[in-house]
DNA sequence: GCTAACCGTTACTGCACTGTAGCAGTTCTT
DNA sequence: AAGAACTGCTACAGTGCAGTAACGGTTAGC
């Protein structure tokens, strides 16, 4: 029963969503107003497509875990062994997360709407840890919930580490290949 | 040329950090008003001890970066090799900051207060690392400031970490052997 | 080109929270 | 026991923010 919005309309709810992607990333209490600014919108329009403040956070929690489960699926990892699926698939999270800062990672951002998305990825990741653990990658003694916490917390830690060379961008390669490392091997020699 | 408090009011003053503590855990935004209830006060006697909001976050700042100071000071890492004295440490640390579980690992309770401390903190983590190091337990060619990176953030995992039996409490020993463990090799066996 | 949807502007309501003040009763200190 | 410090209570001012409404001008879609 939802006719579609218009194509102008269409463009300011990715701009609102998006300018309140960057602007909570750094104030988590950003009000309506800054991010209608950031948005280059006035703060009603944004009540006019979100009914609410919470209506925002939904929509980017929906829109990130949306975009994170497809780079999980885009990674193909069913038709690789463990590692390289790991890898693969850390690099394109990796992309993801970076353009998500805010709603990844931040459990205020976690409402009900995204949660079968969330569970979804969960089980994901924790279908190819297992994956890898039969392949010897991983150690049988480990416990695979807090492998999965690890793995999580590796990528946070990730994308929040500053570049090494600031201009071109973060090196999303390396990046994966540190993540899994310190994953499989940690800090130590080998 | 500080009046010393009269003892009830010291009391106040105790009873409001902690309850700070427990109320801003479960919710950053939390009013003075939520956080004097918890404290069984009234929110006037909250502002007498503390002239505005900010001001009991700094004072929470302060307490548990102490306390962690001390914690740290108390393990005597200088005194064994690195991977005993890393283990200790690591024990010590947990213990303080699961009690302060909303203060630290919270950047938004950084505060010029306590950013003193915070850096003496973190160049005798870097220190004890590097001695690590040069022991051999961590590889030559490993980013120390990565690695500092990682063992935060597994201090914090293991502090989210569901306890095994929720009835006693966290084993403090059992979850510094995990992280030093996973910290140095990974989860990979081995 | 006509219509409906959309946006900016202005203005208003209501709420929740912060911070302050005064007073009366209680508790510490000496 | 007396005075000072402290707390609870009530009340008030000020602020910032969320959400709503109406109107005129603009833009997209058929």
């Amino acid at each position: 029963m939802e006719r579609p919005l218009r194509a102008d309309a269409e463009r300011s709810v990715r701009a609102i969503i998006e300018a309140a992607e960057r602007v909570l990333a750094t104030d988590q209490g950003a009000s309506v107003e800054q991010i209608a600014e950031a948005a280059g919108l006035t703060r009603t329009t944004v009540h006019r497509r979100f009914s609410s403040r919470q209506a925002i956070i939904d929509a980017l929690a929906v829109s990130a875990k949306q975009e994170l489960a497809e780079a999980i699926a885009a990674a193909r990892t069913e038709q690789s062994p463990a590692l390289v699926a790991l890898h693969r698939v850390t690099e394109y999270v990796l992309r993801t997360k970076g353009r998500w800062k805010f709603t990844l990672g931040n459990p205020l951002a976690d409402t009900s709407a995204a949660h079968e998305i969330w569970a979804e990825i969960n089980a994901a990741t924790l279908g190819l840890l297992a994956r890898a653990k039969s392949e010897g990658l991983i150690a049988q003694e480990a416990d695979l919930e807090w492998v999965r916490q690890v793995y999580y917390a590796l990528l946070h830690e990730a994308i929040a580490k500053p570049a090494d060379s600031p201009e071109v961008g973060p090196d999303y390669v390396a990046l994966a290949t540190l993540v899994t490392d310190t994953l499989l091997h940690g800090a130590g020699p080998q």
